[in-house]
DNA sequence: CAGTGCTCTTGATCCATATCAAAGGTCCCC
DNA sequence: GGGGACCTTTGATATGGATCAAGAGCACTG
């Protein structure tokens, strides 16, 4: 199992496109993230016609933006390398970043309401995305019921998601809010077939007290406190975890009866 | 136009339906929330499917769950009259109210993920609402474009809407939280033809806290400042907004440069 | 209409996290 | 490989909101 050491988050092509073609389609069918962003279950007729949903493939250089708050809204994307922060602003200027993204995940709901972005995202460290039109989806998953219940799904996804960094930002403390970080971090990451217990952040400690309501020096004291407690090796953007229950249990302290 | 007074938060059938027959029957195309909950712009015959779309509609009483945490997706509910809140809670019994929701909001898109609800849904005085079998509302909106879209963009909204309270939760001063809260509340109500600066709040100062990340006394002493300020008068549940600038001003402090 | 149980307000005190400050560490670009 | 721009850590201090506590208001019920 690979370790996600300081290389980026890359998902390569399959052996299967590897040998069939030495020009690589752009094509879902032949993508190793398919299971993260696609519907499963399809069958051949279906996985061609929604091999046609990617129009193009876009690489996003590093603390560039992929879209930006106010930009009219035509696609959503599905990441296939590389990492994002999302953030929304204030009118007077204070931002919150919502949310980080990885490999297979998909980004652009925030545009469908108004037809325009309401949020930035950033890659936090070159990217390639998958370019789908919104048209495009809306009429393939008319056709395609497994499409559509996956959009479906993947909205709510990000609905219940949302609800439950909520409950962190409105009633965890700060120990308690690191501690599910790292927790779904790291699980994200090994749904992806990294490491179980190392990860190398992505973000720096602005961008993750930002996220987790806190400032960057609670953020930098709350990561030493873990290590001083032997729960977690920090160094820098490296972390390990030794000690993934006692994370647990921060997150959800045990009553004691 | 009316004041949001002691009475509920009612929808009146349309004059059209009440001539029309005796028995009103059970249709989105009678009812004047309409253009709230249903997309606008439907032919006759559209028009007559979505009729379709709500199977019965519900009483659900005060203080009683109209879904549950744990409990079977099948439904989304639009709410024909009354008030509501959604609330999350954590492992270790903690809850965080994750939103309010009034008369021609649709409530239950948390549970299409994993068909099974995530959170609570509670009415907070005597409601009806119109049940909508999810695959049902699947089915047509395959066929009907308006409403396909009308569903996408009902999500999305609710994704933009997390974000802003992310925003409001991760980086705002309890009473910036505050008049956030009542301008947004006064905004939806006056979109429903009540007062643009009265209210009747429906929900407790705990209720109330829990969803801004506050505690109860801080809520109660943060109006208590508000109306010494001449920004609002408060009696109990009452609320007249004196100086809605007052108010804005404090959401968006002005810079001085 | 008295009793009971919420709900709300207000005061006093405490504490978790913010703020201010300074000194490394690391990375990247020239 | 040197210089500069971040980024991170750690310490000292301040403070906004939590907590603890008590009483008042109000609404439901018998």
């Amino acid at each position: 199992m690979p370790t996600q050491n300081s290389k980026q988050h890359t998902a390569t092509d399959s052996p299967r496109a590897a040998v069939s073609a030495t020009f690589i389609k752009v094509a879902c069918s032949n993508c190793n993230l398919r299971e993260l962003c696609m519907p499963m279950g399809l069958n051949e007729s279906e996985l061609n016609r929604i091999d046609d949903l990617v129009a193009v493939r876009r690489k996003v250089k590093r603390g560039t933006p992929l879209f930006r708050n106010g930009e009219k809204f035509t696609n959503l994307f599905a990441i296939r390398t590389g990492f994002f922060k999302t953030s929304v602003a204030s009118e007077d200027g204070r931002d919150q970043v919502t949310g980080f993204q990885m490999a297979g995940e998909v980004m652009g709901l925030d545009g469908i309401v108004n037809d325009f972005h309401t949020c930035d995202a950033i890659a936090l460290e070159d990217a390639e995305v998958c370019v789908m039109p919104f048209d495009r989806i809306e009429e393939l998953s008319r056709e395609v019921n497994a499409l559509q219940r996956h959009v479906h799904k993947i909205m709510s996804r990000e609905i219940v998601r949302e609800n439950s960094v909520m409950l962190l930002l409105g009633s965890m403390r700060a120990e308690e809010r690191l501690a599910a970080f790292l927790l779904n971090l790291v699980q994200r990451l090994h749904a992806r077939g990294f490491s179980k217990n190392e990860l190398m952040l992505r973000m720096t400690r602005e961008e993750i007290g930002s996220y987790l309501g806190l400032k960057l020096e609670t953020v930098s004291r709350t990561f030493s406190k873990f290590a001083e407690d032997g729960i977690v090796e920090v160094k820098q953007r490296y972390v390990r975890i030794v000690n993934p229950e006692a994370l647990q249990d921060i997150v959800n302290p045990k009553v004691c009866s």
